[in-house]
DNA sequence: ACTTTTTACGAAACCGTTTTCGTTAATTAT
DNA sequence: ATAATTAACGAAAACGGTTTCGTAAAAAGT
């Protein structure tokens, strides 16, 4: 049933070296041949083996993706499934199909990122980073192999990476805050080990500098950037002395897990003023609606795509990006519009 | 720098033959030798193709992801996305890696999910229905290529197919309603022509007459499962003379939808009863937090990844499998309450 | 000490393509 | 009519592995 190049050669009555010829748009071969050969593979429906062509041409047009770190383990987060359905569609559109590689420790225990690169022989790969990535990203990164990284740093030649410009991102908010009379201002970022979380923050305390407020360190606290850790901290949060009226979370999952925190301890969410990160499609719906500073996912995930292909073509070197974020303001600013 | 196995076997000193014996687990090597070998394999960091060994043998080890239909062109649905999750996790611990088909159009116009499919000569595929879904997804469903699929029914001899038991979900929804004190109840459906869609409907229709509530066909809509068609439908009916007080939308985003365009409207949400279906996580932050017909998203991509896993092993035969729904009761039922 | 069995290994064919380079036949130039 | 060019095709060596089968040496049996 599985027709062979071979097979199509000798029903064809030519070489298999013709056949391949055509397959691949070679000019020497007659109209005439080229026809014949052409019907007799639809009529079989002959398709060439992926595995054959890789091994003997030196390109798989395969990416290869990589959820880094923990927070990804599930590659469910919304930003990150936004992100990655842009990146998907604009590789598609060359040709490229996403391999997405399980990050279940199987087989052998030294299993890592390179390796699997290798292994597939992937004609690139795109790093979604996260909390706690593995060290073994890094050899990936110092390898050969183009890499796009999404909130990671990749530092190797032929790497690239792309992220929110994210200490605008803390000053958007701050600034917010600011305008709308708020002065006690917390902070919850995510994962303290994680790279965006640090430039959130140090983001967040060179604004709050900037318009002479003082960072209570009591008001900076760290989740996972999920939803349940928003509320674990703020509802530790409401049992202190000091509660601040303001709050930035560096995920709208997390500014919800918090709303949710402010409602179940009694207290009306009216009274405080929150500022999400990312919006993410639910923001909108919750109540209130999420005030957030947004990030482009679109123009990440399609700029992501348009590096790495420029990185595979070799048009170009290592390369850092940083997209603008914008500030959505919708209603859990509640507190500063009763001022 | 990218060692083949005949260097690696110039190197120790042995032939092609055994240093693949031992990457393969051959019984018949020497223990020395073997340790030998493995050494020098671990210096070099070598790795073995892919691309040459599926040739070699004829497994693969990848799964082909296929989104079918216009909803999941863009594999962001939040219902999908979980699904998918849970399952890449199952196949994962199976030695899977997946390999997301790209649904551009590219390269030739007769591209098809058969001829991909056989192209890289997946060892099964997983197929992820929706509305308009392509034609040549039967012709990899008639092939002999192991499939699962989503909701969407599959009925080659080498496939099977799971979904939630879509005749209850409506059920949950209705009676929950009856219960509840509503008799004027709407239906929002998804696309048409889809099968999920056609399945709630039916299920709709049957339970109304059991329950002894005539049909209003003006209060059956149609949308696409996302927001902005629930809001569009929603809108609509606000217009029209009788209003349906009770509506049962086909899936949580569309509620979602609805539920804006009522508030857009000027009415009180609290004089409708909505009920979604899904129960994406974003359901339970809204306002109203939504009663909504829960899919054990979970459990789906699990059990998929089983049958699919069973189904490459020979282990089974063609199988359907239903998955029970389960009602969630949240806040969106206001109008009964007052009752 | 001699046969039989077992162990450890290698030669070589094969998997299905691509690609280089050479060759012949047809075409064009002179 | 002859030489020079071009068009159309094929032989065969790669690509990097796997696997069958044969064989020499070592171990075991007698």
């Amino acid at each position: 049933m599985k027709m062979t190049i071979k097979e199509i050669a000798k029903l064809a009555g030519v070489s298999q070296a013709t056949v391949s010829k055509i397959i691949n748009n070679y000019e020497d071969v007659g109209a005439k041949t080229k026809k014949r050969v052409l019907e007799i593979m639809e009529e079989h429906g002959y398709r060439p083996s992926y595995s054959a062509q890789s091994l003997a041409k030196k390109v798989t047009k395969v990416i290869g993706v990589i959820y880094a770190g923990k927070i990804n383990a599930n590659f469910n987060h919304p930003f990150f499934v936004d992100v990655v359905s842009s990146f998907k569609k604009t590789m598609g559109a060359e040709g490229y199909d996403l391999l997405f590689f399980s990050n279940e420790k199987f087989h052998k225990a030294d299993e890592n990122y390179l390796a699997r690169c290798q292994h597939y022989n992937v004609d690139g790969c795109i790093i979604i980073g996260g909390d706690q990535v593995e060290p073994s990203v890094y050899d990936l990164d110092k390898s050969d192999i183009p890499c796009i990284g999404v909130d990671i740093q990749l530092e190797g030649k032929t790497s690239g990476y792309i992220m929110t410009d994210n200490e605008k991102v803390s000053s958007l908010a701050v600034e917010h805050f600011y305008l709308m009379g708020q002065r006690e201002i917390g902070f919850i970022g995510g994962k303290e080990n994680s790279l965006i979380s640090e430039q959130r923050l140090e983001g967040f305390e060179k604004i709050m500098k900037t318009y002479g407020l003082s960072v209570n360190q009591n008001w900076i606290k760290f989740g996972d950037f999920f939803e349940d850790s928003g509320y674990q901290v703020m509802s530790e949060m409401l049992k202190e002395h000091e509660i601040p009226k303001a709050l930035f979370a560096a995920s709208d999952l997390m500014a919800m897990g918090a709303i949710k925190a402010i409602k179940d301890s009694g207290n009306s969410v009216q009274d405080f003023s929150i500022i999400g990160c990312d919006d993410i499609t639910a923001s909108r719906h919750i109540d209130p609606p999420l005030t957030t500073v947004k990030q482009d996912k679109e123009k990440i995930g399609k700029m992501a795509a348009y590096i790495l292909n420029d990185l595979i073509n070799k048009n170009l070197q290592h390369t850092a990006v940083k997209i603008e974020p914008e500030l959505i303001v919708r209603e859990s600013c509640g507190a500063a519009k009763k001022v």
